[in-house]
DNA sequence: CTTTTTACCTAACAGTGTTAGGTATTCTCG
DNA sequence: CGAGAATACCTAACACTGTTAGGTAAAAAG
């Protein structure tokens, strides 16, 4: 119902009845209607950690921030009610259960400034750019406005009409990657 | 009090507290709170077509690229909630007051698509990227996603710590730019 | 078999956007 | 100028939200 009708639009008296109980009952579970939604994001979001600590064995950088792109990409489309508590609210829950900030395993963003430090270090990135920092911010950026306009787009669809012709998620993201990781390193 | 605290934590009591009326009394000159967050934010979004309306006079269609980005960007960050209400949430307001989509003097979107038209048809881009609307879709993501993450991250902060060092807006945006105009171009 | 804990319920509260119905004030125009 | 109409505003109230208080029956513990 979350992932279906959004977070705001699914109301605890509609959980409630689905599974024949009154809301408050849910209260003797879970703490707030916000912790509800995060206990059930919390398993998706530690698979996409593992699948992070995956990659990290990659030796080459650059192929490592390929699959690191995809492996984001495919989590925001398998998983867009999550995505979304995640990076698109004004709100976001810092702490969620399991995953610790700052360890490169397990923070996407620190992994990705981690990979753009190693390609830094090994010389492969263009002499105008130097900062970790800033290309971690630009890579993210990048997948992620391409992964909220199509979420956003996606519940937009579903109350009326469509705007714009929009390609596929998946294969633009790589192409744009592509694109912008061939304009950043030599 | 919309761009201080938000659309949702902005109460039509709280309005009209703020200039002596009842709550009741605004929807005599408003239909509902949606509407008078849209008249309220009609005036900027006239003030960016306009705008591009400046920029489309350029002839070299990369040069006018960078126009066109620059002065979305700069719309953004003045008016973060009106950015906000147009792209981030899900339920966009389609029909903005005095804006009609099609046309490229007026439709952000449907502009950046005839820009790259024009460079697709003087051969400045590279052989495999051919499609206009995927290229559009490319440049519009990657800024959208810098222009969010700011201001989410904006509203985030006012309510706790800072998770992420981010580097200034405006600037990391042109640079990005470059970097994917760059990896798209030849 | 008693006591305590658990699971659940009904009512209700405080808050939201919004509407119905009534009352002054202002405007229109013969 | 003055009667009628339109406007501007108010007080109550509705339907909805997340959430809490207090009570009841069943299950678990000792």
């Amino acid at each position: 119902m979350f992932v279906r009708d959004g977070y705001e639009a699914t109301t605890m008296r509609a959980i409630a009845d689905k599974v024949d109980y009154t809301a408050t009952a849910i209260y003797h579970h879970f703490r707030s209607k916000e912790e509800l939604m995060l206990e059930l994001a919390t398993t998706d979001f530690r698979a996409l950690a593992t699948a992070f600590g995956q990659i990290g064995r990659i030796e080459d950088p650059i192929e490592r921030l390929r699959r690191v792109g995809e492996a984001y990409v495919e989590f925001a489309l398998a998983h867009p009610m999550q995505y979304q508590l995640m990076f698109m609210t004004p709100h976001p829950v810092m702490t969620v259960k399991g995953i610790t900030r700052g360890d490169p395993s397990q923070d996407a963003y620190a992994f990705l400034r981690r990979i753009w430090e190693e390609a830094l270090a090994a010389g492969r990135v263009r002499p105008e750019y130097t900062d970790a920092e800033e290309l971690a911010q630009m890579c993210w950026s990048s997948l992620h406005g391409l992964l909220s306009l199509h979420i956003v787009k996606h519940n937009a669809t579903q109350h009326g009409e469509q705007w714009i012709a929009w390609r596929d998620a998946g294969k633009t993201a790589r192409r744009m990657s592509e694109a912008l990781v061939r304009g950043l390193t030599r």
